[in-house]
DNA sequence: TCCGGCCGTTCAGGTGGGTGTCAGCTTGGC
DNA sequence: GCCAAGCTGACACCCACCTGAACGGCCGGA
């Protein structure tokens, strides 16, 4: 899973997110609600941590703003024993959990678990490209109603441009992407594979910056 | 990535600095305060790997120093076990992250790629300069909302000034850092990228600074 | 056990865009 | 007005990238 963490505590967050490293976790760490909007609005998440009482404003805030935009992401509140009323706010505004502090790591652990229990069986966002759909559980792309079928390999390398749309990865990022950090792969594996997806999902899913990289394109010609 | 390593035990020193290197990053190692100052104003880095017990001072302070600056650079602390108090202080004075002595090299890899990963795939503050918004982690520029597309040499260059707003930077000192500092170039590269990012950018990107170099301008006149 | 299809990987040939170089021109200092 | 430093348009080369094809391994079915 992947899982962001928004807790200005250097101490605390830093904790959270080596327990969650350390459960096989992705973990991405912000400290501030502005940041956070940036990351979800660059990747997509299987869990966000939520602390309440942040620099820049109240976590329940930023908590309503999200579900507003249709986001459906679970959202797991980390509050201080005192904070109830925020807590409740934070319920109403669309938490799925919370956890009061100061809270035992493994309790962490075994709640993250049953997210992604509960997760599993639930049916995902589907992110969205201009005429193309793709649901990351589900490991299915459409495009124009169409539903394409993807090799795992095409998959994996398709999933990481979806994942962080705005970005640019070097052919390094990638084949460390698609192969575990450790195969040495000597070819042009990538390039191989980004002309599949664009044969498969159309020329401009992808876009060359040369020398550099690729990039999600704008299929469609919208943001 | 490009990393400074400052470290005073030449055991340890040495042994990380191999360690950077075969990971394929570059290295440079100083051993003193005073020198790592030096550096870090001569050259940006991606990772500062900070020993706290240096011959010529504490690393906090160093630490507290450069982030008055307005440097943003990563910097992962270096602590023995029983130094609690001394990494708190780095951690408030602005440290991303922390490894304690003795640590395995793995580790320090592994530690390295997730802030490679996370410099990559975190939302990176925008910079913004008059109407100009640079994002470094997407690599992307957009003036008046217009994105425009850089070559890889291009951004590059353009890099090296954003990172360091306020410098001025000589025709080598500049060719150094586009050119990994052994490839000689015999011609006027440097100015000829600076016109082409003037062209795209806006001629006021880029500031001429007669017989010593050039300096980031102020676009839009702000600032 | 053999066969056939599918997937992943590699290779070679072709192409276009980025890059470096140069020559001539402009600007600023004295 | 002279000279040095910087600017700029043009151009040829080269390499990053693209693409079609072929090879070998894996797996399921006969």
């Amino acid at each position: 899973m992947r899982i962001l963490l928004i807790e200005d505590d250097p101490v605390l967050g830093m904790a959270v997110r080596d327990q969650i490293v350390a459960d096989g976790h992705g973990a991405d760490w912000v400290t501030r609600l502005a940041d956070a909007a940036h990351a979800v609005h660059a990747a997509a998440f299987d869990l966000i941590l939520l602390d309440l009482m942040l620099p820049d404003g109240r976590g329940s805030d930023f908590l309503k703003k999200l579900r507003s935009t249709g986001d459906a992401t679970p959202v797991m509140v980390l509050t201080a024993r005192d904070q109830i009323s925020d807590r409740i706010a934070a319920l109403d505004a669309g938490a799925d959990d919370y956890l009061v502090k100061p809270f035992d790591l493994f309790e962490l652990s075994a709640r993250i678990r049953a997210v992604g229990r509960r997760y599993a069986g639930n049916p995902n966002p589907l992110v969205a490209l201009g005429d193309i759909e793709v649901d990351l559980s589900a490991r299915s792309v459409r495009r124009a109603g169409q539903t394409i079928a993807l090799t795992a390999r095409e998959w994996a390398l398709f999933e990481a441009f979806v994942q962080r749309p705005h970005q640019l990865m070097s052919k390094p990022q990638l084949e460390e992407r698609l192969y575990s950090f450790d195969a040495e792969v000597e070819s042009n594996t990538i390039e191989v594979y980004v002309a599949r997806l664009r044969k498969k999902l159309g020329a401009d899913v992808i876009e060359t910056v040369r020398g550099m990289g690729y990039r999600l394109g704008t299929p469609g010609g919208g943001a």
